[in-house]
RNA sequence: GGCGGCGUAGCCAAGUGGUAAGGCAGAGGUCUGCAAAACCUUUAUUCAUCGGUUCGAUUCCGAUCGCCGCCUCCA
């Protein structure tokens, strides 16, 4: 039974899906501007995991990421660079696309962007206007938040406070509102500047709608899950509820799940502080993409994670043991039978490990479990006494594991092509005759094709670069 | 000023009212044609500090110190 936090309630709640097992999620995917920095990345594989846990309980999972291509932020840049929007946001969202592959993320079922859905977010604009929650002012169109009592249920927000902290926040818009807390669904543009042509006048949407739009539009007026970043629960998510629920009269989103932000070597992440790491940046380091993202799902999303270069470090020796574990499990030749007690830690290794998951995700403890169970198995297979149930027991449970964390990397020789492992073979074959000539001729081979083989108690394992 | 999170070994950290998961690094050991690994054992009388509640607190309550976040664009 699947557990999470609903920032809605504050509360450790069941999941249970309004169709059963079906389960339906937006996620707020990247803003489109810059190549995503590792904190991106963290949210990005943290929805990864939701998605794939959600499958691994069984239910078939409708997910949405939009991209948000258009904002005041992109049209400054693209207009610095002489470019349109599209050309501008062209090269990140490949970049994007390729980091998120890079990091093992599945592809969510449709990556909606903003500006392909301009229609839909005139028409729901047009709806608010109908229902008396958005007004005009100098042709743009804003929010009238008093229209929606329960403005401020998710992020408990209060206003009262704010107002009396005597805050420096001044209201920069230039556009005339009725109230502060006004935000805008529609932004009118001169013709010289980008915008749409609609049935609500020229100009460009507001942030907050295109979330609004494409999440209801591919998942429904009433969905089940929200996901994404902490910061996003004010104004944005928010906002996205006095929208769709001021356009529809209907309850928006079912549970707001929201992902704790990393720190850099305990401090905040910005570029002025020298601490500003893409996964571009990081990856130039020479730190693998497996490592990143086993660092990064490493402790639970809700929990912030201190980033340091150590840790990082110690992740990559972690990944490659677990990888190396796989290797020696692949090529382990076995004798046939099973034993009770490691078909016992394999079977238990499961069942910690959902049991973690279940928690609220809890990656920290579904780790422990498969760690756990190495430490089981590691002296059976050093010894070369594993028999074959259990290894074939083993190699499923570790595809049930990555079906959901996906660190596990491929099976060895899915890596090779038939040609080097012909080669492989035959090393072993002439190990096994002790001609040892031959064999270090073959490795030396292998090695200028950038294959390091690694000889075990009864087999190998190699490493491609 | 309002609201929220956190402070656990050298590092990243999980966790619970009943006496500290896991990973990395370190130390010791085993194995090996060579090489490279791998494997095993071990590492916090203690959970920021000071009080309180309790038979018992790291876990609950209060105070103090420190860090992070939201209230403004932000994963």
């Amino acid at each position: 039974m699947l557990s999470i936090h609903n920032t809605l309630s504050g509360q450790l709640e069941e999941f249970k899906p309004l169709i059963e097992g079906e389960a339906k999620f937006y996620y707020c995917g990247p803003t489109v501007w810059d190549y995503g920095h590792v904190g991106n990345f963290r949210s990005a594989i943290a929805a990864d995991v939701m998605r794939r846990y959600l499958k691994f309980k069984g239910f078939r999972v409708t997910s949405v990421m939009n991209l948000t291509d258009v904002d005041d932020r992109i049209i400054a840049q693209a207009q610095q660079a002489g470019k349109s929007i599209d050309d501008y946001t062209a090269k990140y969202i490949d970049a994007f696309w390729e980091d998120f592959d890079a990091l093992g993320c599945e592809r969510p079922d449709v990556a909606p962007r903003a500006t392909h859905h301009i229609a839909e977010m005139a028409n729901m604009i047009e709806m608010l206007e109908q229902r008396g929650h958005a007004y005009r002012s100098d042709d743009s169109i804003y929010y009238r938040i008093t229209s929606f009592p329960e403005y401020g249920k998710l992020s408990k927000i209060n206003f009262a406070g704010n107002i009396a902290g005597g805050s420096d926040r001044v209201d920069t818009d230039k556009y005339e509102k009725e109230d502060a807390r006004d935000f805008a669904l529609w932004k009118a543009t001169k013709l010289d500047e980008p915008g749409w042509e609609t049935q609500i006048g020229r100009g460009r949407p507001g942030w907050h709608i295109e979330c609004s739009a494409m999440s209801m539009k591919y998942l429904g007026e009433t969905f089940d899950l929200h996901l994404g970043g902490i910061d996003l629960v004010f104004p944005h998510h928010e906002n996205e509820i006095a929208q769709s629920e001021g356009a529809t009269g209907k309850q928006f989103v079912r549970y707001w799940y929201h992902f704790e932000h990393l720190k850099v070597e305990g401090e905040t992440m910005s570029k002025s502080k020298g601490n500003y790491y893409t996964f571009r940046d990081i990856a130039a380091k020479g730190f693998s993409a497996a490592a990143v993202r086993y660092f990064l799902l490493s402790v639970p999303f809700r929990k912030q994670l201190n980033f340091t270069f150590d840790a990082l470090q110690g992740a990559e020796r972690t990944v490659e043991s677990l990888r190396d574990f796989r290797a020696r499990l692949d090529e382990a030749r076995t004798e046939a039978g099973s034993n009770d007690g490691i078909r016992h830690a394999t079977e238990q290794a499961l069942k910690d490990f959902e049991a973690g998951m279940d928690d609220d995700l809890n990656t920290s403890v579904a780790l422990a479990a498969i760690h756990d169970l190495t430490r089981v198995v590691n002296p059976e297979l050093a010894q070369g006494k594993l028999l074959d149930d259990n290894r074939r027991e083993l190699i499923s449970a570790i595809e049930r594991f990555d079906s959901v964390l996906n660190i596990f990397g491929k099976p060895q020789r899915e890596l090779l092509d038939d040609e080097i492992q012909a080669l492989i073979d035959e090393r072993q074959e002439a190990r096994h005759r002790r001609d040892f000539a031959r064999a270090d001729e073959i490795r030396d081979e292998l090695a200028e094709r950038g294959i390091t083989l690694e000889d075990t108690k009864d087999g190998v394992r190699w490493k491609t670069k």
